[in-house]
DNA sequence: CGGCATCTTAACTCCGCGGTCAACAATAAC
DNA sequence: GTTATTGTTGACCGCGGAGTTAAGATGCCG
């Protein structure tokens, strides 16, 4: 793989990035990418075969940020540590890949179309450890009795809306783009509601002993 | 306006906002929506003229519902009381109008190219007029200084994605449709966390005295 | 330099879909 | 009945975007 290659690649795939993000795959059109991307529309077909080849290597090329989100549930087993740390991580990748949850969320609200079968197994997989984590934490008398799935589905929720709903959080709150304080605010405060309203005993003794 | 003009502009208003929710404005081709409402492509043009048009007619369609949601606002002041029946009719509209909440979600995703601004508008009134009483609760200590904006999102966010996440869920779940019972689960958990999750002062006693 | 692979580009094809039209059928008005 | 209005239909047009091609430019080895 030549230099150029590599290079022009990146380009390509992040010009496709945020357009696909912002207007959808069936609206996006190829030469918009090479624009961005400061190339001729054949440059594009050449290093990418298709359009659907092209949206593929986008969504490929932003799995891992939103798989590496669910290491909290592997590396502790205190439910408010781990809580808290997911919905950090959870906020943190809507901060700084906007464009891959964008992607990603109009891809699953259409059914997943294009979605490739092995990383939907990666992401149930995830789920079901998640989910079991969180069904020994009430098992064990740490939080409340909730329905695990309903409560992954709430964090989820209300994480992803930073990112994808970007411009009705921008028209509420009057600003263009959200800064770093209101990022840590909306981590802070979610966190909150969700140990609180859980029931989790917040037990720094657990991990310190 | 005739019985068969009003007959045939609803079916094919409901043909369109199943196909627009399922495929996106772009994605959706006019003679699929023929299709589905059972009538020839060019009646379509002849009651919509335009595939923009019929589209704006969906989402106007669908506004009611939307904006009723937001009632217990208007209707009370206790912060027990109104969140959870906020939480309810938020949660209702994502079962009944599925279809049209993903309709929006997309919308919005999309930085509402679409959305007129008049119902934009009224939406953010909406919003205003929560705010400010959540605001007000806050002040009254009747409940946690939580900032109204990001509860007003988390939310929105918990409750919307039951429909526009729906294939997530199945998977999720192993159900194909969510049952009434999974419904007010999800709802009274929700409003449980948000509630406690607030330390908001459920205080019927409030309302009765 | 020469010779090979990689990369770039303008000009092109193809086809699917938004939108139209003109003739026809059905209904309503009298 | 006659006429006017409304609704239906198949065949059509044009555009724009996905994808191609073949020639030329550039880099990359000796």
């Amino acid at each position: 793989m030549s230099r150029i290659r590599e290079h022009n690649r990146e380009l390509i795939i992040q010009a496709a990035s945020e357009i696909f993000a912002d207007q959808g795959y069936a609206a996006t059109k190829i030469i918009e990418i090479a624009n961005r991307a400061g190339l001729p529309k054949p440059n594009v077909y050449y290093y990418f075969k298709s359009k659907e080849n092209l949206y593929r290597s986008v969504i490929e090329s932003v799995i891992d940020p939103l798989l590496q989100a669910a290491q909290p549930f592997y590396e502790d087993d205190d439910p408010a540590t781990v809580l808290e740390q997911y919905i950090i991580a959870k906020i943190k990748v809507s901060q700084q890949h906007p464009h891959a949850s964008k992607v990603f969320a109009s891809e699953i609200m259409h059914g997943a179309p294009h979605l490739p079968e092995d990383i939907a197994e990666k992401m149930m997989e995830q789920t079901i450890q998640s989910s079991n984590k969180i069904q020994s934490w009430v098992d064990r008398g740490l939080m409340d009795r909730v329905d695990p799935h309903h409560l992954l589905f709430t964090i989820w929720a209300a994480t992803q809306t930073y990112a994808d709903f970007d411009w009705q959080i921008s028209r509420v709150t009057g600003k263009d783009n959200l800064s770093q304080q209101d990022y840590d605010t909306a981590a802070q405060q979610l966190t909150q509601l969700i140990l609180k309203g859980c029931g989790v005993q917040t037990s720094k003794a657990a991990k310190a002993g």
